[in-house]
DNA sequence: AGCTTATATGAAAGATAATACATATGAAAA
DNA sequence: TTTTCATATGTATTATCTTTCATATAAGCT
């Protein structure tokens, strides 16, 4: 088990798998912004928000700079919109419902 | 939390978020292929197999056709090529050891 | 019908991750 | 240098998913 490209798949896609950090990640697409704004903004406790963007950080799916006292994050663009088209594309032809999506019986 | 398209990503990396069907849908991927033939390539129980197929069908990651009295699964290309080269794309960039990868520092 | 092979399902046990709370670090201003 | 604001970390609890084992369904053969 996990070998190859799985495994790297896996890593990958753990890390997307939290709606606090699918969350971060729309709203830093929008624009970049610090801990304390996305807290405000998705109504999640700091604490929260910052234990949730380090995994993020550590598989580049967002970058992070010094203004200040203050540090501001934003998305790594070119994976997280390919990866959300992809998904969106797949939804619009897969998942009518947006619930529970079995469009092939038998 | 949890609206909009992080929802609907949400469940999309959920299902993707496991060794197990990873590795179903890279064998899928080569080939299709029935439950027995899958839990004997990856070296895993039937049943586990048989579990982890389930939300991967309800997703439309992988199809399912009768044959006899197997069944016999396909992976659903488009979807799962395009994220597959995604995750590719990202990892050559941007995790050059393969494990924790925290290039920009700072 | 009864038997065999193939696959699916249920449920309990075990493993893993998410969350909240308290606290520590870090940067800048007074 | 002490105070304040901003962010990060440690840890314990809770929640969630994975896995295994036992069993059920389903199809085809004799």
């Amino acid at each position: 088990m996990k070998k190859g490209l799985s495994e790297t798949c896996y890593r990958f896609f753990v890390n997307l798998a939290n709606p606090t950090r699918l969350a971060v990640l729309e709203q830093l697409e929008k624009q970049p912004m610090s801990v304390n704004e996305l807290a405000e903004v998705l109504g999640q406790e700091q604490s929260m928000v910052s234990h949730n963007l380090k995994p993020l950080l550590e598989c580049n799916f967002i970058y992070s700079r010094r203004d200040g006292k203050r540090r501001i994050y934003s998305v790594n663009e070119e994976t997280i919109h390919a990866l959300f088209r992809a998904v969106k594309n797949h939804a619009e032809k897969y998942c009518p419902t947006g619930g529970k999506c079995r469009l092939n019986d038998e």
